[in-house]
RNA sequence: GGGAGUUUAGCUCAGCUGGUUCAGAGCAUCUGCCUUACAAGCAGAGGGUCACUGGUUCGAACCCAGUAACUCCCA
C-alpha cells in the first residue's frame, strides 16, 4: 500500500476549496428548501486575521457546514466594514511616507488614494478565511463603503433626520486629537494609570493676607488657563469666608468667580475644585449650570491655542509639565501627590482622549432602544449565553445618544448642506438639496447650486455596520426582492460580547426600525482569545501567533479543532498552541484509521464473525449521533466536537477497528469477510460526515477516495446529508460496556504480572454471569488475547480473580497469585464496600428520607445495596477460600 | 464607588430540576511497549478539603448568607 503515512494536508486543503469554490458549493440562491443564513460580522477592510477572528469564523463554518448537511439552503455571507478611523490612519500614514500631506491634497485626492489602499490591501483578509477553509458565499461578498451600501447609508440618515431622530449639537465628546475626530464612548478605552496631582494655589481677590489663597488640586495643570470659575460646597466650613469673593489664576492673572454647588466633594483634594468647562464633561454640565463662560484652550490635535495666553503651540502633556516647572517658580505650586486614576486612550490610536466640545450630529435612541430591548427580554432574540442578558438589559435602559459624525474623509460624507446664512437642509444630493434651500430663502436673496456647502464631516462606520443584515441584500435598495424576503431574518450572528452594544444591540434596533423585525434568531457570543497567562492577545502585546502560521504547521483542519477544543461559549479561551497539535493529531488518527481500513483485502467466501462488534457500534454510533446534535442545539460546540472526537478515536479506531481487524498468519494479513468490510466502509463513511463541519479538509480529501466507491462530480462531503439517527440497543451497548471493563481488567492483570500481550490466557467466570458473555467471547478473545473463556461453577484456586459488575472472574496463572497480596487486596474491597452498604442502610432507614426522597432514588438505592450485598459474599468466600 | 460573572485534577473545562462512596472529560504526568493503521501512537496507572466560613435539608460541588481572590461592564 502506497499511502503515506502520516496525513500531508498541504494539497489537499488547497485542492479541495478550489474544487468547493468552482463547483458552486458555497453558492446560494433561494428556493424551495428552508433557509439558513448567517452574515460574516465584517472585519476591518485594511485588518489581518487575528486569533479572534480564527475563532468567530470556525464557529460560523461549522455552523453553517451542518445545516448545508442537514439539506438547508445554507447562505454564509462575507464582507468587510470600512474601518473610517483606523483606514485613514493607515492611508495618511502612507501619504506622509510619500511627503504628501492630507490637508494639501484635498478631500477628493485623498479619497483616491484610500480607494487604491483598500483595493491593494482590502482583500487580505477575506482571502485569508479562505485559508481556514471558510465556505462563505463569496459572490455575496459586500463592502459598507460601496455604491449600494453607502447609498443605503444615506437614505437612512434622511429618513432618521425626516422622523426628528438626528439632529446636531453641541455636546462634549471623546475627542482622539492623533486621529483628530471624535470616537464614541464604545471606542474610548479606560485604564488605570499613574498620575500626579497637583496643588495649585490661586489668589483670593481683596485679600492681602498671607493666608489669601485658596488650593485646589488637579491632575491638569495645563488647563488652569481656561478655568472659568472655583467651586466650592456651599456647606463646607473651612470655606465660609470666601462665599461671593473671586480668585485669579495664576500665571495669567485672570480673575474667575468662586461659586457654590454640592456636587463638589468636600473630602476629595482640598474640597476647592477649579472649573474647567471646555475641558471636563462634569465641569461643563456645572458651567451650564452657572451660565460660565466656556474657554476652549487646546487645538484638535491637542496643542495649546492662543486662547491659552502662555505655551501657545505646545502639545498638551509638554504644557503640562512646563506650567508645573512655572507655577513652581513662581509659587503658586504647593504640592504634588502620586494619583492613580482611570484615563480615556483611543480604541484606534490609543491616544489619550481628551474631552472637547464640539459641534456632532447625534442620533436619538430611547425611541429605538425600547423594542430592541424588548426582543432580548422576550426572547424573540437569544443571546447565547444568556448571562449577557443582564448586561444587555442594563445598557439598553440607560442608553446615551449616539454620536455618528467623524471629523474624517473616508466614510459617507454627511448629507447636510448649508447654506450661506449658517442654515443648513438634509438631502440625498447637491440638486435636491438646492431645490429644499431655495424653499428657505427670500427671494431676494437668490441662490445657486454652488452657494451650497456639504458637512465635511463623515458617518461612524457602524452607522454602516448597523445595516449590515439588511443591507447585504439589499434590502433598503429593493425592500421586497426575493434575497431578502429568503434570508432575513437571519438565523445565527456569532461575534464577540465586546460589541454587543454598539454592533448587536444597533443592528437590532435597525431591524425593528425598517423591517418591522429582529434581523436574526440567535446571538452566539464568543469569548476573547488569551494566551496562557490569560492577557488579551493583541499586536501590540506580540503574544498572538500568526494564524497563518498555525495552519500551516498545523493545518486547517487542526487549527480549527483546536481553538474550538478550548472555546466554551461566551467565557475567553486560554489559548495554547498545544491544542492545535492536538488537533492536527487527531487528524492524523483519522488518516491512519483509513489507512488500516483501506490496507484490507475482502474474501467474499467468509462468514462475517464480527456481527456483536457491528451491531454494537452501530448503536453506539447512533447514540453519540444524539449526544451531538443535543450539544448543537445547546450552541455547546466545543462539547460536540469532543464527543465526535471521543466516538472516532476511542470508540471507531480504539474498541471497533480493534475488535474486527483481521489478524495475521505466519507474517500474512489475513482477508476480511464482506460483510464486515462494508458495514465499516458505511460507518467510516458516516464519521467522515459528522467530522466534516468540524474538519471539512481531511473528510473532503478521504470522501473522495476509491475505498468509498466511485464518486460523481457533485458527491462530495460538503454536501452530504448527515446521517439519520437510527435504533439504539441499549442490551447491547451495556453488555459491551462491561466488556470494555473485563478486557481492562485482563489487561492491567497482564501488566501487572509481567504477561507479554502476545502471551495468551485462559479465562474463568463463574457460571449465570449478569450478561451473556459467551455472546462476546470471540471480541474478549481478540481485545484481550485469551486462549479459552470458561464458565466455572466453584472458585479457581490459586487464580488471580476479580470483579467485574457483580461476575467473578479468575485466570489461572503458571505460578499461584500472592496470597498475601491477594488478601490485603480483597481486603481493602471489602472495607469500602462495608462503608459503602453503612452509607446506604442509614439513608433506608432513615424515615425522612424514604418519606421524602423520590421512589426511583428508593429504588435505585435498593439496588445498590443488593449489588454490594451480593459483592460483599463473593469478596468473603474469596477471603475464607485464601483462609486469611 | 455601582453592577455582573468566575473560583471543581498540573492546565482547559463538564457536572442539566439537590439523590450511587459523586466527583467527570480532554490535554499534561508516570509506568510498560518501536505489537505489520498510527511513537502525531498503543496499553495501563496515579492525581481533587469541588476557594473559604456558616446555614437550609434525610441528603449539598449544586440552594441561601457572608468572606477572599480574579475577570468584565458602568461611573
Amino acid at each position: 500500500m502506497n499511502v503515506a503515512k502520516t496525513y500531508e494536508p498541504k494539497q489537499a486543503e488547497e485542492k479541495w476549496y478550489d474544487y468547493w469554490v468552482k463547483n458552486g458549493f458555497f453558492r446560494s440562491v433561494p428556493d424551495e428548501r428552508e433557509p439558513y443564513t448567517i452574515v460574516i460580522p465584517p472585519p476591518n477592510v485594511t485588518g489581518v486575521l487575528h486569533m479572534g477572528h480564527m475563532l468567530n469564523n470556525t464557529i460560523q463554518d461549522v455552523l453553517i457546514r451542518r445545516a448545508r448537511m442537514k439539506g438547508k439552503n445554507a447562505c454564509w455571507v462575507p464582507g468587510t466594514d470600512h474601518a473610517s478611523i483606523a483606514t485613514e490612519a493607515k492611508v495618511v500614514a502612507m501619504l506622509k511616507e510619500r511627503g504628501i500631506n492630507k490637508k494639501d491634497i484635498g478631500r477628493e485626492k485623498f479619497m483616491e488614494y484610500a480607494w487604491e489602499w483598500k483595493e491593494k490591501y482590502g482583500g487580505i483578509i477575506l482571502e485569508q478565511l479562505k485559508k481556514l477553509g471558510a465556505s462563505c458565499d463569496w459572490d455575496r461578498t459586500r463592502f459598507t463603503m460601496e455604491d449600494e451600501l453607502s447609498e443605503a447609508v444615506i437614505d437612512t440618515f434622511i429618513h432618521l433626520y425626516k422622523k426628528g431622530w438626528i439632529y446636531r449639537g453641541i455636546r462634549m465628546v471623546n475627542w482622539d486629537p492623533q486621529g483628530r475626530t471624535a470616537v464614541s464612548d464604545e471606542e474610548v478605552i479606560r485604564r488605570e494609570v499613574n498620575q500626579k496631582l497637583y496643588y495649585i494655589r490661586y489668589n483670593v481677590v481683596g485679600d492681602n493676607e498671607p493666608g489669601g489663597y485658596l488650593v485646589i488640586a488637579t491632575t491638569r495643570p495645563e488647563t488652569i488657563m481656561a478655568d472659568t470659575a472655583i467651586c466650592i460646597n456651599p456647606h463646607d466650613e473651612r470655606y465660609f469666608h470666601l462665599h461671593g469673593k473671586r480668585a485669579v489664576i495664576p500665571l495669567i492673572d485672570r480673575e474667575i468667580p468662586i461659586i457654590l454647588d454640592d456636587y463638589v466633594d468636600k473630602d476629595f483634594g482640598t474640597g476647592c475644585l477649579k472649573v474647567t468647562p471646555a475641558h471636563d464633561l462634569n465641569d461643563y454640565e456645572l458651567g451650564q449650570k452657572h451660565n460660565l463662560p466656556v474657554i476652549d484652550i487646546l487645538n484638535d490635535d491637542g496643542t495649546m491655542n492662543d486662547k491659552a495666553k502662555i505655551l501657545v503651540g505646545e502639545d498638551r502633556f509638554a504644557a503640562r509639565k512646563k506650567i508645573a516647572a512655572l507655577l513652581e517658580a513662581d509659587g503658586y505650586l504647593d504640592k504634588v501627590e502620586e494619583y492613580k486614576s482611570q484615563i480615556g486612550f483611543s480604541e484606534r490610536t490609543d491616544a489619550v482622549i481628551e474631552p472637547k466640545l464640539s459641534m456632532q450630529w447625534f442620533c436619538k435612541m430611547d425611541e429605538m432602544a425600547k423594542p430592541a430591548l424588548d426582543y432580548v427580554l422576550k426572547g424573540d432574540i437569544k443571546l447565547i449565553p444568556d448571562k449577557f442578558l443582564n448586561t444587555y438589559r442594563y445598557w439598553m435602559e440607560d442608553v446615551k445618544d449616539w454620536c455618528i459624525s467623524r471629523q474624517l474623509w473616508w466614510g459617507q460624507q454627511i448629507p447636510a448642506w448649508y447654506l450661506p446664512n449658517g442654515q443648513f437642509v438634509i438631502a440625498k444630493n447637491r440638486e435636491e438639496a438646492f431645490e429644499q434651500a431655495k424653499a428657505l430663502t427670500t427671494q431676494h436673496s437668490p441662490l445657486t447650486t454652488h452657494d451650497l456647502t456639504q458637512d465635511e464631516d463623515v458617518l461612524d462606520t457602524w452607522f454602516s455596520s448597523w445595516l449590515w443584515p439588511i443591507s447585504v441584500f439589499d434590502g433598503f435598495k429593493d425592500p421586497n426582492n426575493a434575497d431578502i424576503n429568503y434570508y432575513y431574518p437571519t438565523n445565527d450572528l456569532v461575534t464577540a460580547p465586546e460589541i454587543l452594544f454598539f454592533w448587536v444591540a444597533r443592528m437590532i434596533m435597525a431591524g425593528h426600525e425598517f423591517r418591522g423585525g429582529a434581523p436574526f434568531k440567535n446571538v452566539y457570543l464568543t469569548g476573547i482569545v488569551r494566551d496562557k497567562q490569560g492577557r488579551k492577545m493583541s499586536k501590540q502585546l506580540g503574544n498572538s501567533p500568526d494564524p497563518i502560521d498555525l495552519i500551516g504547521k498545523y493545518s486547517a483542519d487542526g487549527v480549527r479543532v483546536g481553538m474550538l477544543l478550548c472555546s466554551p461559549a461566551g467565557n475567553d479561551l486560554m489559548f495554547d498552541e498545544s491544542y492545535c497539535e492536538q488537533g492536527r493529531n487527531f487528524g492524523n488518527k483519522i488518516w491512519n484509521a483509513f489507512r488500516l481500513v483501506k490496507g484490507w483485502e475482502v474474501d467474499h467466501n467468509l462468514e462475517n464473525p464480527n456481527e456483536q462488534a457491528i451491531e454494537w457500534f452501530a448503536s453506539r454510533f447512533n447514540q453519540a449521533l444524539g449526544d451531538i446534535e443535543g450539544n448543537f442545539d445547546q450552541y455547546r460546540i466545543s462539547e460536540a466536537l469532543m464527543a465526535t472526537y471521543k466516538l472516532v478515536w476511542d470508540d471507531f479506531c480504539a474498541w471497533y477497528l480493534e475488535m474486527i481487524k483481521p489478524g495475521f498468519v505466519d507474517g500474512q494479513a489475513l482477508p476480511i469477510d464482506s460483510e464486515t468490510y462494508h458495514r465499516t466502509i458505511g460507518f467510516f463513511e458516516n464519521i467522515l460526515k459528522l467530522l466534516h463541519p468540524f474538519m471539512p479538509f481531511i473528510t473532503e480529501e478521504l470522501w473522495h477516495d476509491e475505498m468509498f466507491g466511485n464518486r460523481s462530480e457533485y458527491d462530495c462531503c460538503i454536501v452530504a446529508q448527515l446521517p439519520i439517527y437510527g435504533k439504539i440497543n441499549t442490551q447491547l451497548l451495556a453488555g459491551v460496556e462491561l466488556v470494555k471493563q473485563l478486557v481492562g481488567q485482563l489487561r492491567n492483570i497482564r501488566q501487572k504480572n509481567n504477561i507479554k500481550d502476545k502471551e495468551k490466557i485462559d479465562v474463568s467466570v463463574k457460571e449465570n454471569p449478569s450478561v451473556p458473555y459467551e455472546n462476546y467471547r470471540a471480541i474478549i478473545s481478540k481485545l484481550a488475547n485469551v486462549e479459552a473463556f470458561n464458565f466455572v461453577k466453584d472458585k479457581v484456586i490459586g487464580a488471580v480473580s476479580f470483579m467485574v459488575s457483580t461476575d467473578e472472574f479468575f485466570i489461572p496463572l503458571s505460578q499461584n497469585a500472592d496470597p498475601v497480596a491477594e488478601c490485603a487486596r480483597l481486603q481493602k474491597d471489602r472495607e469500602y464496600l462495608m462503608g459503602f452498604l453503612r452509607s446506604i442502610n442509614s439513608k433506608l432507614s432513615n424515615e425522612r428520607f424514604m418519606n421524602n426522597a423520590k421512589p426511583e432514588v428508593i429504588e435505585g438505592e435498593l439496588k445498590k445495596k443488593a449489588d454490594a450485598e451480593t459483592k460483599l459474599r463473593i469478596i468473603e468466600e474469596g477471603l475464607g477460600a485464601l483462609a486469611c
